[in-house]
DNA sequence: GTCGGAAGCG
DNA sequence: CGCTTCCGAC
């Protein structure tokens, strides 16, 4: 059935066939699910992955940081998401729960089913899809799912959250296994946009997720935990994976052995450019395993054998709505590639596909021991520049301002205006990191949001995120400004604002990434000005309505917008000093 | 069905 | 924090 890709051979590569459910903790009550054997497949052949606390007979690893670490440090409960993941890749499951339409899309065939499922899990006898179903719907603020409209039961999964930033390492590639049921369609080039790959923003935990080695640990027994489903501790199941993982966890630590790529002199992630010449051109993947460069990837979206990590596979205009073919959960295609090349590669495909949606560079995921070479920006697009302003699709992207999420916290008592600093509700210092002039220049997040209507994310929220990732800062730090043309498009309308300090041209060579961004932003801002309002379908956009009103307690519009500007405005002379 | 506020729990 | 529980509104 499920062909095992040749690339996941090797040792370095984990790969999962087996449809047991151990993991899962569950049993199928009904006769229909062919019962999961209690089988841990392949078992922990797996010591060698340093650095990863993987596999444990999971068609898909965890890397550690797969959970956020910051959350529930002591938890070792399973998430929601993670739990329908499981599902979905699951066979037996298929009649409960399973992709169908859209990349990402599931239906929730059996809802009771599922809650059930769920209930089992969490030991939560009583749940049923009612509560289930408000906890997914806590994701639709968390961007990890929204939902489908129109579609009873349907939930799309927004896997730029989930694998790329949970699953960076993914190797997302199909195996040679044939389309999952309901293989998501090509995108029809271009009818119509879907949503660039969002950001890790709030997934993304603000520092530790990516990078402290040490993260590398541990969740994976949370993971080997969750796969119990006794309802109290889960320890005795993967006792074996947990020691070996707890071993691996041991001696990773400082050296993370595993895949340390070959050391870049100088910059250990910073030498961008260096890395093509450091790595040699990976081997040309299958046509159909495509890393995130190439969205597209599907039956009949055979793209062009991969190209140079720097040329960006995916136009502009193409989205980049993972499918479940390339979901690390799917079963004849899920495998975690641990092989550093790999990883590099997905990293940079990755780094592409920020790149080509103009999104944050916190988008960028960001390894310890990982380089990414600096992508390039198509400028001259193999394909046509973005489909051209429409009412359908005005730009690629839209800025929509979004506030913090409001917690519940939050919401209770909206005074603080000095917000103790353990309150960041969501993790965002709100407006408060308003201290210009400040060497720490406000981040701005940008991120694309749920569109629901023609669904994917057309828009793409801004938020102050000040506080997160001053590490991923190094990256955009003057990188050695490899031989890249770019520009042309940002010139324009930076002039406007942007200091000519580094523009156009050949100057624009040593813009960071960072501020390359911002000035993207800054169109896109631009031109959703001119073309005016649009429609803001997604609920959780009640940021843009503050723009009028009042900032509720939060950012407004304008706010934003002034951050921007003015982060805009410092990084240029950011960018001049340096 | 779906949504999201509110409160509570671990 | 990540739900769980409850519930009113649409």
């Amino acid at each position: 059935m499920w062909e095992l890709n040749p690339r996941v051979q090797t040792p370095l590569l984990y790969t999962t066939r087996d449809h047991s459910l151990p993991e899962l903790g569950i049993e199928p009550r009904s006769p229909r699910f062919q019962s999961p054997p209690a089988t841990l497949t392949t078992g922990l052949h797996s010591r060698q992955h340093e650095g990863w606390r993987g596999r444990l007979g999971l068609g898909f690893a965890f890397p550690d940081w797969a959970y956020k670490p910051e959350s529930s440090p002591g938890s070792r409960q399973i998430q929601l998401w993670h739990f329908i993941l499981e599902l979905l890749r699951k066979e037996e499951y298929h009649d409960v729960i399973a992709w169908q339409g859209d990349y990402g899309e599931f239906v929730i065939k059996d809802p009771d089913e599922v809650a059930r499922l769920w209930g089992v899990r969490k030991c939560k006898p009583q749940m049923n899809y009612d509560k289930l179903s408000r906890a997914l719907r806590y994701y639709y603020n968390k961007r990890i799912l929204h939902k489908t409209k129109g579609k009873r039961f349907t939930y799309k999964f927004n896997f730029n959250k989930l694998v790329l930033v949970n699953y960076p390492f993914i190797d997302m590639g199909m195996s040679g296994a044939g389309v999952p049921q309901s293989a998501p369609p090509v995108p029809s080039g271009g009818s119509h946009f879907r949503f660039p790959p969002s950001t890790p923003s709030d997934v993304l935990s603000p520092a530790e997720d990516l990078r402290s080695p040490g993260v590398f640990s541990a969740v994976a027994r949370r993971l080997a935990r969750g796969s119990v489903s006794d309802c109290s501790d889960g320890t005795s199941a993967n006792s074996e994976v947990e020691e070996s993982l707890a071993e691996e966890q041991r001696r990773g630590g400082g050296e993370t052995g595993g895949f340390r790529g070959p050391p870049v002199p100088g910059h250990p992630r910073l030498a961008h450019d260096s890395l093509f010449r450091v790595y040699p051109r990976p081997r040309v993947p299958e046509p159909l395993s495509p890393f995130p460069v190439s969205p597209m990837a599907g039956p009949g979206a055979l793209l062009p054998p991969q190209l140079s990590p720097a040329l960006p596979l995916t136009p502009n205009h193409m989205n980049y709505t993972p499918s479940p073919t390339l979901s690390p959960m799917y079963p004849g295609g899920s495998h975690f590639s641990f092989n550093p090349e790999d990883m590099k590669r997905y990293l940079q495909a990755h780094t592409q596909s920020v790149y080509n949606y103009h999104l944050s560079p916190r988008a960028f995921l960001h390894y310890p021991n990982i380089v990414i070479p600096q992508p390039q920006r198509p400028e001259k697009p193999p394909l046509p520049p973005p489909p051209p302003p429409t009412e359908e699709a005005p730009a690629p992207f839209k800025f929509k301002l979004q506030p913090p999420p409001l917690g519940r916290r939050n919401r209770d008592k909206q005074q603080p205006p000095a917000m103790p600093q353990g309150e960041l509700d969501g993790g965002l210092p709100s407006s408060s990191s308003s201290s210009v002039t400040e060497p720490v220049l406000p981040q701005i997040k940008v991120e694309p949001i749920s569109e629901g209507e023609s669904e994917e994310d057309l828009t793409v929220e801004v938020t102050d995120i000040s506080e997160e990732d001053e590490d991923d800062e190094e990256v955009f730090k003057a990188p050695p400004a490899p031989p890249e043309k770019s520009g042309e498009e940002e010139g324009q309308a930076m002039a406007a604002t942007a200091p000519p300090a580094a523009r156009g041209g050949e100057s624009s060579k040593c813009i960071p990434l960072k501020l390359r961004f911002k000035r993207r932003w800054r169109e896109d801002q631009r031109l959703e000005a001119g073309t005016g309002g649009e429609e803001t379908d997604d609920k959780k956009v009640k940021g843009e309505d503050l723009g009028g009103g009042g900032g509720e307690g939060s950012l407004g519009g304008r706010r934003v917008s002034t951050e921007l500007q003015r982060a805009t405005a410092e990084l240029s002379l950011e960018n001049r000093d340096s």
